[in-house]
RNA sequence: GAGGAGAUGCCGGAGUGGUCAAACGGGGCAGACUCAAAAUCUGUUGGCUUCAGCCUACGGGGGUUCGAAUCCUCCUCUCCUCACCA
């Protein structure tokens, strides 16, 4: 058998489907339309990878089968060419980035013929071309207008060798890319925001309403972060540190259980009233019996009652280490009551205070008087300087010790007093490298910043300390610290030796497992505790009703808070596309007018020191649109992701010079049907698109809400080694040589068939033989075809094929159509009329259309098979393969299994059958039959398997299967 | 830490209550062709076997059911994403 020239087969039909414009496409209104969307690539220099060509094949497939089933497909191309590695080449080897981003989309547009995709290339799109990012322009001045484009200050990663921003991938552990040596540095600078955050709700909602992969949408809803809570406003207070409040966290240890409670169960109330009136924080720890403690505190409530096992020997100093251990107590912080005099001794011996009790409340009262220091209420200076802090846990308001604020915050300086300035200030310098910035979890560190704020609940005052584990950018920039019930309060103030004070206990207090132990923060609702009137109310209740308090007061409101921060987009770079402003020392930051657009970037510029743009003088100045006057334009760009989010509405109208589209081209097309891509793009580009498209649809360009119906993220190609395919683990396979070496349907082919689209694979020299093998085997068959007879089973597997094959390719269940296809084939090749022979090729030819259309050209059809339909099913020929065995075959059956086993000396056969079944069973008949051959048979019983009153010795009633009855003889 | 996805025979990977010892591919083994190999084709590929069936099997334990790879429950392990968001 002579070799099959695949590459003058896939050239032939490629130049064929070119010359023809098979799949160059317009609006017809009385045919309903298809958008098929790859995502567009980056246009490197290295050409097409394999997980492009496997992106491509996998809409390709979906494209062409909606072709087939007579929609009207757009599936076009386009390149996303503006963006930095062209730059990079430009400094590098001093190519021109224009030169070099056409010269790779070529390369590219060659590749992705070659691959047999059926674009329409006429609508590709160029983002680099100024006839495109025009219309980028156009967008930035219409979000100016309505208030969503804006400029701030914002942090930036700066290298003072480059003299330019860096992006956050340039930065390596602190240093620069290109200078190793040198530190990069935050700075701040003033640069231009899309109002993102005033979509964030409907960003959010609307994630219900689109066929997403659901990891995506959960990773879009994690990162626009909706959290609800609670505004509280903190008073601030300057200067002096008034007495502490952290010897309160005393805890009463209490052994001598008779104190409380005597042996008739008779409350000694005089001393429950003092333990009562302590202030805040009072624990009780118990080795007794929990019971008696229930006698004496009632319901638990502001106490946290400690339980230990009931020990006889628990007045040995051993004893008393070991409980302090598992509560993690310092002894100094522990006042022991006790009556026992060797419990006193052990306690003494351990140099912990003892407060011996012998009947004298009065005593005991002197003595924790003395050892606790009563709360000192705060008096809150009337300064009417107010900090507002956003809480999810306003229900333990009450075990605020301390308050945090971010290290970045813009009005810092307001409270660090002067006292506090130089270490403030040398914390401040600490932090703001990057290296410091960069290293992965980092240990919580702050400093006080000498100022205090005023607890609106109970009015104390509490340290201000700045933080680097506090965002600036979300909430407020500062938090109220509540150690015992936050994680991060918790290790914060165990470093700086902050009071922990526990507002919250577990519901069940006999739950040993799940409480507050004083090793770690208690962070589950429980029940509030040392937190006035609120006390004992569940932290649910707590937080609705502590909230509606305090804004009672004016202290507090309901606020909704979202992660998503605006996105800035300004670029401190060259191959990007120009902001449309120009700034006057008269009129400000003025909008280029509408007519002056695009704003297009100088094709001679200078690399080397910076952003190009800010060296190039001629570029730089301009007249002030507004006064005429003196003017320089900005020399920032924008993201290239503001490219990347609206192009698929472009391809409606690729080459409108006057309007970024015609409305109503865009209408019919969009909104994109599905759109394949990879994952990795879950919260850059597919968030911001839907940002746009929900701009667009405000200012009345668009009538939808959501760019991309359905999304499909093809899964990772690895290499042969399971291993990443990389050059500098030279383990890469090129799609082109692949092509080359085996056809360009073999990898398609191959690409879709090993695993499921959406999973990751390793590429295989073996799988890859494997398709060639069978696309031989089909390509031999046609060779040599000569129409025969169909066969009932083709027939039926045939049209079963063409349902499921359907099915799968709408859901892009691939392998699964590769799979039937392969078994189809194998009855196929028994014999088959020509008819049968040409609905089997164009079941085949989305995944292999240039094989396809050649056995069809082959064969003696007309026309092309790419734009053939598709064949229709005949649902009556199918069999069912579940299909229930009539009465009269099981009978049958059943006879011929029972001879096929009988012995010689059985007397008695046991039939078992589905419960369905046992309708159709003929006993009499079968008894007859069996008797024919053994005449000492006397009786046959046939049971239902789920029969209860059934005899079935041996257990066989399990073996039945439908259709197969289980038999045993007796 | 939070969220998501998984665990099937030598391997990749179907299978979501009964015709499942488990599709399809790869690999292995045997045979055909050949001087021989590659390619191709045929058969076979859990164990025991009187080819009827029996036993052991779908990460591990427990459960539901006449019946579980498939449903419930607990456990173990793997992968991915976001991670100091108050």
């Amino acid at each position: 058998m002579d070799e099959i020239d695949f590459v003058s087969i896939e050239k032939k039909w490629q130049k064929t489907w070119e010359e023809k414009r098979v799949f160059e496409i317009s609006e017809d209104s009385g045919k309903e339309k298809f958008y098929v969307l790859e995502m567009f690539p980056y246009p490197s220099g290295a050409g097409l990878h394999m997980g492009h060509a496997l992106n491509y094949t996998i809409g390709d497939i979906l494209a062409r089968f909606k072709i087939m089933k007579g929609f009207n497909v757009l599936h076009p191309m386009g390149f996303d060419a503006l963006g930095l590695p062209a730059e990079n080449a430009a400094i590098k080897a001093g190519v021109d980035p224009e030169k070099y981003t056409n010269d790779a989309i070529e390369n590219f547009v060659k590749q992705q013929r070659a691959l047999g995709v059926s674009y329409d290339w006429s609508r590709m799109v160029n983002t680099a071309n100024s006839e495109y990012y025009k219309w980028d322009q156009w967008i930035f001045l219409k979000m100016l207008e309505k208030g969503l484009a804006y400029q701030k200050e914002a942090s930036v990663n700066w290298c003072p060798k480059c003299d330019t921003v860096l992006a956050n991938e340039q930065v390596n552990e602190g240093k620069c890319w290109r200078h190793e040596d040198t530190d990069v540095e935050v700075r701040k600078l003033r640069q231009w925001f899309f109002r993102t955050t005033e979509y964030a709700e409907e960003l959010l909602n609307d994630l219900e309403r689109i066929d997403w992969p659901e990891r995506t949408k959960t990773m879009q809803r994690n990162w626009i972060g909706r959290s609800e809570g609670t505004e509280i406003s903190f008073e601030i207070s300057g200067g002096e540190p008034q007495i502490s409040q952290i010897s309160t966290d005393k805890v009463i240890l209490v052994d001598a259980v008779h104190c409380l409670v005597d042996e008739k169960g008779n409350v000694n109330q005089e001393l429950k009233n003092y333990l009562d009136s302590l202030p805040n924080r009072k624990i009780v720890l118990t080795m007794a019996p929990k019971s008696k403690f229930d006698l004496f505190f009632g319901k638990v409530k502001d106490y946290e009652i400690f339980t230990t096992e009931f020990n006889p020997k628990k007045s040995s100093p051993k004893y008393y280490e070991k409980v302090l251990e598992e509560f993690n107590l310092k002894k100094e912080n522990v006042v022991y009551f006790e009556h026992s005099e060797d419990g006193v001794d052990s306690a003494k011996s351990l140099g912990i205070d003892v407060v011996p009790y012998n009947g004298d409340v009065k005593k005991v009262k002197e003595f924790i008087d003395s050892k606790i220091k009563p709360q000192i209420s705060a008096n809150a200076r009337e300064s009417g300087n107010v900090w507002k802090v956003f809480t999810t846990r306003p229900d333990t308001i009450f075990g605020v010790t301390f308050m945090v604020v971010a290290a970045g915050h813009d009005k810092l300086d307001e409270l660090v007093t002067n006292e506090q300035r130089l270490a403030v200030d040398e914390y401040l310098r600490k932090m703001n490298s990057v290296s410091e910035k960069d290293i992965e979890r980092r240990e919580k560190e702050g400093v006080f910043s000498g100022s205090y704020a005023v607890n609106p609940a109970n009015g104390e005052r509490v340290p201000i300390w700045i933080g680097n584990f506090v965002l600036a950018d979300y909430g407020s920039g500062m938090v109220m610290g509540v150690p015992a019930h936050d994680k991060r309060d918790f290790e914060f103030a165990k470093k700086y030796g902050i009071s922990v004070r526990q507002v919250v206990t577990n519901k069940d207090p006999l739950d040993f497992k799940n409480r507050y132990t004083g090793k770690e923060a208690f962070v589950d609702d429980g029940v509030l505790m040392a937190s006035k009137q609120f006390s004992g109310m569940s932290s649910l209740e707590a937080k609705t009703d502590i909230t509606n308090w305090l804004a009672g007061k004016g202290n507090a409101k309901r606020v909704v808070n979202f992660k998503l921060r605006d996105w800035g987009v300004s670029r401190q770079r060259y191959w990007g596309t120009p902001i449309p402003i120009v700034y006057c020392d008269g009129c400000g930051a003025v909008p280029v007018p509408e007519k002056d657009l695009p704003v297009v970037l100088p094709k001679e510029v200078k690399f080397g020191k910076g952003n190009p743009l800010e060296t190039n003088s001629e570029w730089l100045n301009c007249k002030c649109p507004k006064c005429g006057g003196k003017g320089r334009r900005e020399s920032d760009t924008m993201d290239t992701f503001v490219n990347s989010s609206w192009y698929f509405l472009r391809y409606a109208d690729p080459k409108n010079s006057k309007k970024i589209f015609d409305f109503d081209k865009v209408k019919y097309w969009n909104p994109v049907d599905v759109y394949i891509g990879g994952a990795e793009h879950a919260c850059m580009h597919l968030l911001y698109s839907r940002f746009y498209v929900k701009f667009l649809r405000d200012i009345g360009a668009l009538d939808f809400d959501e760019p991309f119906l359905k999304l499909f993220h093809q899964g990772m190609l690895h290499a042969e080694d399971g291993r990443k395919m990389s050059k500098s683990l030279g383990n890469v396979v090129e799609p082109i040589e692949t092509m080359k070496k085996y056809g360009v349907d073999a990898t398609r082919w191959f690409l879709i068939s090993v695993a499921s689209p959406d999973k990751d694979f390793d590429w295989s020299e073996k799988g890859i033989l494997g398709a060639t093998r069978f696309i031989k085997k089909v390509f031999e068959f046609y060779d040599s075809f000569v129409g025969g007879k169909d066969s009932e089973e083709l027939v039926s597997k045939l049209n079963l094929c063409i349902k499921n094959i359907g099915n799968y390719y709408d859901s892009f269940e691939y392998r699964k159509a590769t799979i039937e296809i392969r078994e189809l084939f194998g009855e196929l090749e028994k014999g088959c009329s020509k008819d049968s022979g040409l609905k089997f090729l164009k079941l085949i030819a989305p995944i292999c259309p240039h094989v396809a259309e050649e056995l069809w050209e082959k064969i003696g059809e007309k026309g092309l098979i790419s734009v053939a339909s598709w064949p229709k099913v005949d649902e009556k020929v199918i069999k069912n393969k579940g299909q229930k065995i009539s009465g009269e075959g099981l009978n049958e059956k059943i006879v011929e299994r029972i001879k096929g086993i009988l012995k010689s000396d059985t007397k008695k056969v046991y039939v078992y059958v589905m419960p369905f079944e046992i309708g159709q069973i003929d006993k009499e008949k079968i008894l007859r039959d069996i008797r024919d051959s053994k005449l000492d048979i006397r009786e046959v019983a046939v049971f239902a398997v789920n029969d209860s009153t059934k005899i079935d010795p041996a257990g066989r009633a399990n073996k039945a299967k439908p259709g197969m009855a289980s038999i045993y003889l007796e």
